[in-house]
DNA sequence: TCCTCCCGCCAAGCA
DNA sequence: TGCTTGGCGGGAGGA
């Protein structure tokens, strides 16, 4: 009922008049702040105007209706309360949704233009809120508090803040993205991650200290508030409770958001993150609810501002609140121009300031010179390590830089990013930068928009921001996790950057198959499979007979019972190709959150038939050619995965133990001579498992370091599926995420022209339950024929091949579900 | 039953 | 000393 000010209240001069005691910097007095509340009508209007005009009338009317609006009140309720009993009167009380934070936040924001007038400054009166919106003054901190924390509003004075609405958001987003870099965020969710999975397995196991350490190395429990440039920072108690201020978490969580790839952050990742630099040993359950508390609170107002959006993370562990970002893509670029700006109108002149670390961050983060608040630490410690790195290249120049996961992803894809930091950093980065860029360029770390689809005889590169450079086989490293149900281990490839994260378990990988050869590639397999998002908005844009929709329901039951070739033949049917856009458009808008969604692990595409022809299919494939025929596909956002389209199955590890990488497979091809398997045939299974295929096994030989890289071998005739034990095949599949029978085998031989060998190589999906200590079936996996340690494991065939080496891939399948609210 | 978060106590800090 | 600001956690509504 009450007037947004929006339209009216950005002129300068309605707003001065309708607060002439509002000087900046004093605290107008309670009473004579409190405006009329009079609906908007042309009455009020005139009003509003006569009051304008003279502060005598309206100073007048304010007391006459504070007064009169004051008694109404208390007479409706008492009225009220005379005339309904209890319950009644209960009911007639706004309900608690009405009252909640997020609905308030929303009335806060309708007052306010999203975009006001630079020349004109929007006060805000806390008295004047407080009483409009008919809520506590508490709340109002609350919201304010978030506001301030994206710097949309800044506190002027007790009672008074100002409102600068939208202007400062990409800047402040920037910022608070740099910083989680900085932070090192991404590798502490990695952490806290992992940690879950350990403690899921193990949960005796107290692995605290090195939780603490890991925090404790990161030597950031003093952050404070992020400021940006020429947006003054007075909060009340600036060297009080600054650190644990909502303002401060807010930010953090933002933060979250900004580093993460997807961004979306669970309540409960980012409760321990805060804690966790607060002081995790004393990460007991009440302050973990506490946090939860406020993380909700804060969640609502970035709601409200549409910045996030509530989705449901569905684990193996069950259900979780998580929260993903929605609000404007930050690019790495927008700020330079912007922070180079400010800090030649707000900062002391570059020159003066080269060698000072306390002056770089004020580079970074001017503020006309005030001294009354902290400086973020991370500044400090950005140019402490950028130092120490200049010092390790310049002393160790032929030694290669070691670049940390986050390290990668906070660089830039091309090079003017670096024009990010102000000229002064620029200048001390420049050495450490160039090595970084020179590694990146040759990582050709593509941007979708910026990078052109790679060209298929490109050598294996990567895409995404969290890229590591190509995977040459050599200095891959074998992680090998513990899997119980077989007594046998699997194990991964990973790049060393990354194997220092990894430990001894990975919590279990995501088969992907494709739902429909036709639909576009990695991007529909990931959004439709990988993580299944259902948001009320998009099944409510869906139609009834929606194929996203009816395919997600129909397939969970049919999973069991089908074989895969009716399901591929119900999902063609089931796909018209006038819905195929409209699929690929959601596959699309989901893609963000689903391709990305474990930044990391390898993608191994495996041989899936789909589309209703999978029993040519694999006619074709037995004789050789059906991958031939496949249509290359090249992922607009990776960028650099052309494989047949039909063949796309990812396998996805979890972003807390690998980068990822993307594999390109060079069409170049060289023969491979076919080696048959002497596993035994089950015929049901091999009807509905699926096949690897070229890309498969391509992938694995280039990095196991059987073939070089950039060398294919096509898929091998004879791929055969062992039956699995019973304890295996007893899991249950409940996922309809993948047609990939839980306990299923698929075993294939190959023939290294490099080892000049023969090789059995077995993959199973299996989902973990316990770890394992990893077991000798695993090393022989990466055992090459003749290698240092090892006495090649011969063996001979059926056909009298002999086979050299022979491990199993074991690949527990992970459900992994987003659900939005 | 658990998630969500309103509500208000009360302490720190400011004028 | 009174007021503002805001940390904090109990406990209730809602799913």
């Amino acid at each position: 009922l009450k007037t947004p000010l929006k339209q009216v209240a950005t002129s300068q001069l309605v707003l001065t008049e309708r607060q002439p005691d509002c000087q900046p910097l004093t605290t107008p007095p309670k009473p004579k702040e409190t405006p009329p509340a009079d609906p908007w009508t042309p009455t009020s209007n005139l009003k509003m105007l006569i009051s304008a005009a003279s502060p005598e009338i309206r100073s007048r009317e304010q007391r006459r209706q504070l007064s009169d609006s004051s008694s109404e009140v208390l007479q409706t309720k008492h009225c009220l309360q005379e005339h309904l009993l209890g319950d009644e009167y209960e009911k007639s009380q706004p309900s608690r949704k009405e009252k909640s934070l997020g609905l308030l936040c929303h009335k806060f924001l309708a007052r306010y233009p999203d975009y006001p007038s630079p020349s004109q400054k929007s006060y805000i009166c806390l008295d004047e809120v407080t009483e409009e919106l008919h809520v506590e003054r508490r709340r109002i901190y609350d919201i304010v508090n978030v506001l301030e924390s994206l710097h949309m509003v800044s506190r002027l004075a007790r009672n008074r803040y100002v409102w600068h609405g939208r202007h400062n958001l990409p800047q402040t987003l920037q910022a608070l993205k740099k910083v989680g870099e900085e932070n090192k965020y991404i590798q502490q969710i990695q952490m806290i991650k992992k940690r879950e999975y350990e403690h899921e397995f193990d949960p005796d196991s107290e692995r605290n200290e090195e939780m603490a350490s890991s925090f404790g190395s990161s030597e950031q429990s003093e952050m404070s508030f992020v400021e940006l440039p020429g947006v003054e920072f007075r909060a009340a108690s600036v060297n009080g409770r600054k650190y644990k201020s909502l303002r401060v978490m807010s930010q953090k969580f933002v933060m979250l958001f900004l580093v993460s790839t997807p961004q979306i952050v669970s309540l409960e990742v980012a409760a321990k993150i805060l804690i966790g630099e607060d002081q995790l040993e004393d990460l007991d359950k009440s302050k973990f609810k506490t946090k939860i508390r406020r993380l909700y609170d804060i969640a609502n107002v970035l709601s409200s501002l549409k910045l996030i959006k509530k989705v449901h993370v569905t684990e193996e562990r069950g259900r979780k609140p998580a929260f993903k970002w929605t609000g404007p893509e930050v690019l790495p670029n927008t700020q330079d121009t912007k922070l180079e700006a400010t800090s030649t109108t707000c900062s002391p002149p570059i020159s003066e300031s080269i060698t000072s670390k306390e002056q770089c961050s004020k580079a970074l983060f001017p503020s006309k010179g005030k001294q009354n608040f902290t400086r973020h630490s991370s500044l400090i410690k950005l140019v402490k390590s950028i130092e120490n790195d200049r010092r390790k290249i310049q002393s160790a120049p032929t030694s290669p830089v070691k670049i940390s996961a986050s390290t990668y992803q906070s660089l830039p894809v091309f090079p003017n990013t670096i024009a990010q930091f102000p000229a002064i950093t620029k200048q001390q980065l420049e050495g450490q930068s160039k090595t970084a860029e020179e590694m990146q360029m040759k990582c050709a770390l593509s941007s979708p928009e910026a990078v052109p689809k790679p060209e298929p005889s490109q050598q294996p590169a990567l895409s995404q921001p969290l890229g590591v450079c190509p995977a040459s086989h050599s200095s891959m490293s074998p992680v090998i996790l513990p899997h119980p149900q077989s007594g046998v281990s699997y194990a991964i490839y990973l790049h060393p950057s990354q194997a220092h994260t990894v430990t001894t378990y990975s919590p279990g990988f995501m088969l992907q198959p494709l739902p429909c050869a036709n639909v576009t590639g990695i991007k529909s397999n990931n959004s439709k499979i990988l993580n299944k998002i259902t948001t009320e908005e998009g099944d409510n844009q869906r139609g009834p007979d929606d194929p996203t929709k009816s395919l997600a329901a129909e397939e969970r039951p049919e999973m069991k019972s089908e074989t895969s070739s009716q399901r591929c033949l119900k999902r063609s049917q089931a796909l018209p190709e006038n819905n195929l856009i409209k699929r690929r458009k959601s596959d699309e808008e989901s893609l963000d959150t689903s391709l990305t969604f474990f930044p990391s692990g390898y993608l191994i595409p495996l041989t899936h038939c789909t589309h209703g022809n999978k029993a040519e299919c694999s006619t074709k494939e037995k004789a050789g050619v059906c991958s031939v025929q496949h249509t290359t596909y090249s992922s607009p956002i990776t960028g650099v995965i052309p494989m047949p389209a039909s063949e796309l199955k990812t396998v996805n590890i979890p972003a807390f133990h690998i980068t990822p990488l993307n594999i390109m497979l060079s069409p170049n091809s060289i023969a491979a001579a076919p080696v048959l398997s002497n596993s035994c045939l089950n015929t049901s299974s091999t009807s509905s498992a699926p096949n690897p295929s070229s890309s498969a096994l391509n992938f694995m030989l280039q990095h196991i370091g059987l073939i070089p890289a950039g060398v294919q071998v096509p898929a091998n005739p004879v791929l055969q599926h062992v039956p699995v034990s019973s304890q295996s095949e007893n899991i249950s599949h409940s996922s309809g995420s993948t047609n990939v029978q839980e306990g299923k085998v698929i075993e294939f031989t190959f023939y290294s022209p490099i080892n000049e060998s023969n090789f059995l190589f077995s993959l199973q999906f299996l989902q973990p339950k316990e770890p394992q200590e990893p077991q000798a079936i695993t090393e022989n996996f990466f055992r090459t024929p003749g290698g240092p340690n090892t006495e090649p494991a011969v063996s001979a065939n059926s056909d009298g091949t002999q086979r050299t080496s022979q491990g199993t891939l074991y690949i527990p399948q992970r459900k992994l579900e987003v659900s939005e609210d």
